[in-house]
RNA sequence: GGUCGGAUGGCCGAGUGGCUAGGCAGAGGUCUGCAAAACCUCCUACAGCGGUUCGAAUCCGCUUCCGACCUCCA
């Protein structure tokens, strides 16, 4: 089966054909999360979309390298490149070491993305492993012309990069419109242009993090750092390059002037990016206190949520949307996808032990349906990773799944080949391209203890003594553990 | 204020000109000792007003409402 990528291209605004620059091969860099406070869902969120992706290029048959950076240095606190950088001004607050700050929360990014089944990165490379690429970066562009030094930092010269660049490529938006629409902001006095940006910035004596350059002790500006990286890692001109929609009109704009000003490339030729996730309709963010922390919403334990979630089922929640549409958050919304996922997840876990019966007539008919919706989930995938499309092919095939597990239809309609088509189809989509897991997977004790108990039930059954029989199974219920008889007789049973 | 993007059935959410997703909830049925699960059937919506078209949720215009960015945020 031969099928075309596509993929939305906010570069170009348009559904494009994905071609990369070197067949079989595919360079992505992502923007990572900057290391100096808990990771909220709304992260999550992105960096859930991005190993969506990164699965399906490597189902593909594509060998990958995904780079997301670590934000360690270098991203301001506040405004126009005068205020304090984050980690070092968390240090101060609680009296740290600033890499005791980056530490303990790179760990805790690290768990929150293994619980989501978020497979790493290829390379993960910190700001402050690469201060030297960044100073040579910075030299690079000055010796280009496109940046200004005045009193130890340096600024890049977006007025006079304008004169043979697009600077608003990405964001859409007119140089005139962007000059007319900042703000001012204070503390701006040594810019040239209300428009320039930092790329090093001199660090003031008290200053945590700050290193020797050409200019004095300083630090990189934020945008600085993926251009370096990316370059590093990935070379001057890769494929893909992600990051949250709210990183484009700034921060994304200001490394592709980077990069062309140094190198005379835009760096990447797809640019994906990820909508954010909301709460009540508006921008989940922690300066809004409208963010939620993973652990808890896994326990319940926040005053929007009125139970707590599984990360799977997080996961699931938002693959129900696509990447590029806001999703709110509510608690009516994630019930449903809870549901869902327990559907299909029941499903996967029946069908690793699932037998086709000895084949008999072909139903051509079903046959074709059911191919149909093996090809779904790839065409689906294929047009702009769009696994809500997918998780109906998944569900489509649930059902046939399904029913013959319960013996309703019989499994001998299908050729083998189909059988097995759907059964790989199924797996590989669940597990390997949407990165959901069966949760709960008990030890071989629970299952055996519930085999006895269940042994006992059916010969309460046997002897119609169905006081006993219900008792056991509405005391299971109630311990969390759902038994369900078979048309054959047999009793499975399933944690609840 | 400027720029951009949305508005889909009770809820969530795909879908870019005709073939009228899917899930959850709801109704009915099969199965079952009864349940549960599973399976089957039903429930036919596209903010409003104009326009283009043989035909529009889908294209164009206007209106209303919402959001994002412009200031740190994935």
């Amino acid at each position: 089966m031969e099928q075309k990528l596509f993929v939305y291209n906010s570069l170009t605004r348009n559904k494009e054909e994905f071609k990369p620059l070197n067949p079989g091969h595919v360079g992505m860099y992502v923007c990572g999360p900057t290391v100096y406070s808990d990771v909220h869902l709304g992260n999550c969120r992105t960096f859930i979309a991005f190993d969506l992706i990164y699965r399906y290029l490597l189902h593909l048959g594509y060998k990958v390298r995904y780079v997301r950076n670590i934000t360690d240095a270098g991203h301001l606190e506040s405004d126009g490149d005068v205020g304090e950088d984050k980690v070092s001004k968390k240090a101060k607050i609680e009296q740290l070491e600033p890499m005791e700050i980056v530490q303990r929360y790179t760990i805790d990014f690290h768990k929150v993305m293994d619980i989501f089944n978020a497979l790493p990165p290829s390379i993960e490379p910190t700001a402050t492993g690469h201060i030297i690429e960044q100073i040579e970066l910075v030299k690079s562009i000055l010796a280009a012309g496109y940046a200004y030094e005045v009193d130890g930092s340096v600024y890049f010269d977006v007025e006079k990069y304008s004169q043979n660049n697009d600077y608003g490529a990405l964001n859409g938006r007119k140089l005139e419109d962007m000059l007319n629409n900042t703000r001012t902001l204070g503390g701006q006095d040594e810019k040239r242009g209300k428009l320039d940006f930092a790329l090093w910035i001199k660090a003031k004596p008290e200053h945590l993090m700050q290193w020797p350059s050409p200019w004095g002790m300083g630090f990189p500006g934020w945008h600085l750092e993926c251009s370096a990286m990316s370059n590093k890692y990935l070379g001057h001109q890769f494929d893909i390059h992600g990051g949250g929609m709210d990183l484009m009109p700034t921060h994304h704009t200001n490394e592709i002037a980077q990069n062309i000003a140094c190198c005379g490339k835009t760096p990447a030729n797809y640019w994906i990016h990820t909508n954010m996730l909301t709460t009540n309709g508006q921008k989940m963010s922690k300066s809004l206190g409208n963010s939620f922390l993973p652990h808890e919403l896994f326990t319940g334990e926040h005053a929007l949520l009125k139970k707590g979630y599984s990360p799977m089922v997080i996961r699931f929640f938002f693959l129900q949307a696509s990447y590029r549409s806001t999703v709110d958050f509510s608690n009516d919304a994630i019930d449903a996808a809870e549901i869902f996922y327990k559907k299909l997840s029941e499903t996967a876990r029946k069908l690793a032990s699932l037998q086709q019966n000895a084949l008999t007539a072909v139903d051509e008919e079903t046959d074709k349906g059911i191919n149909t919706f093996c090809d779904d989930c790839y065409y689906s995938m294929n047009d702009n990773f769009n696994s809500p499309k997918t998780l109906e092919a998944l569900n489509n095939l649930s059902k046939w799944i399904n029913s013959y597990a319960a013996s309703i239809r019989n499994s001998g309609e299908i050729t083998a080949q189909t059988f097995e088509r759907m059964k790989k189809t199924y797996t590989d989509f669940f597990f390997d391209v949407l990165g959901l897991k069966v949760e709960d997977s008990d030890s071989g004790d629970t299952d055996e203890l519930m085999q006895l108990i269940i042994k006992l039930r059916n010969e309460a059954k046997a002897g119609k003594d169905y006081a006993t029989s219900d008792k056991i199974r509405e005391g299971l219920k109630s311990i969390g553990f759902q038994l369900n008889d078979k048309k054959q007789g047999t009793t499975d049973w399933v944690r609840v």
